[in-house]
DNA sequence: TATGTTTGTGTCGCACACGACTTAATCACT
DNA sequence: AGTGATTAAGTCGTGTGCGACACAAACATA
């Protein structure tokens, strides 16, 4: 058999899968300050761009799904960072809104994203590759977003 | 507060985290058939190229710790895909050598690399741009296991 | 040879992800 | 108004990831 596209340095799936997991772990000591994940950070910055939103809208713009953020966001509320209220338009939806200390925590992540591009910009790697790699990325998440919901 | 920086949309490790999920979910449908998970079918991946190695080695080539590696190859086991025998020389080591229905499972794995090509080459993405962006890729796992090594 | 250190593996606890399913509210259509 | 379908959120179970720690085997050095 050829197995060529059996090894692991020909698949496309594992680099992508190490990077996301090393670059998470990267941000690890800035979020560990601020007392929160990764995921969380996610949510944080949904919420800092548009604050009283519905859980819909968070699963949508991240991707992930309500059984992956209700227990997410229970957690978060219990952290003090946000509530949880049901619409009185709709008594299903639930609508997410920071606290001060949620909100406050926006001025200590704001350094946090240059400091992981200076980890990220070496000899090997340009400012201008990781814009380029940006770039392509969206594009695989709109085909693999539209290979799911078939 | 300029907040540019900490949009979504030009945050760098959200793309790579939702592509990573959305590429192993693709995977899924294949794998499901075999009975195996995406982290089981790169533990897979290694013994196929290289059968009867140490833990250590796993988890080198996967850049996964122990502490993750020894329950994932333990329900590995349970599956009857892999056995696990502690080494004569160093009896700190454990060997994991594939079984007869682990080794079978290659046939079965061969075409699922070319179905997830399929689904990837669209007018929007081409295999060249796949191929280059491998090549970044294995650029940042070697910046990020560097920074992660301090 | 004794002992302190390192190494390989493992357990434990916590936080995701996600498929399958439940529940309650709303909608669509008669 | 009544009812079947849809929708938003949530629960449950399983499988990762990973930091902190445990433990025994091997090693290093006095």
């Amino acid at each position: 058999m050829d197995d060529t596209q059996l090894q692991l340095s020909n698949q496309i799936c594992f680099p992508l899968y190490s990077v996301s997991r090393l670059l998470t772990k990267a941000y690890k000591p800035y979020l560990d300050q601020m007392g929160i994940t990764y995921p969380q950070y996610l949510v944080l910055m949904v919420l800092w761009e548009n604050d009283g939103v519905f859980i819909n809208e968070i699963s949508e713009k991240l991707l992930l799904n309500t059984n992956t953020l209700s227990p997410l966001l229970k957690r978060m509320e219990n952290s003090n960072l946000l509530k949880r209220n049901r619409s009185c338009e709709d008594e299903r939806s639930v609508i997410i809104e920071l606290t001060e200390k949620g909100k406050n925590l926006k001025k200590q992540a704001a350094p946090v994203p240059d400091e992981l591009v200076k980890i990220l910009i070496t000899e090997n790697i340009q400012l201008d590759e990781v814009i380029q790699l940006k770039g392509m990325l969206n594009e695989w998440i709109e085909v693999l977003s539209d290979n799911n919901k078939q």
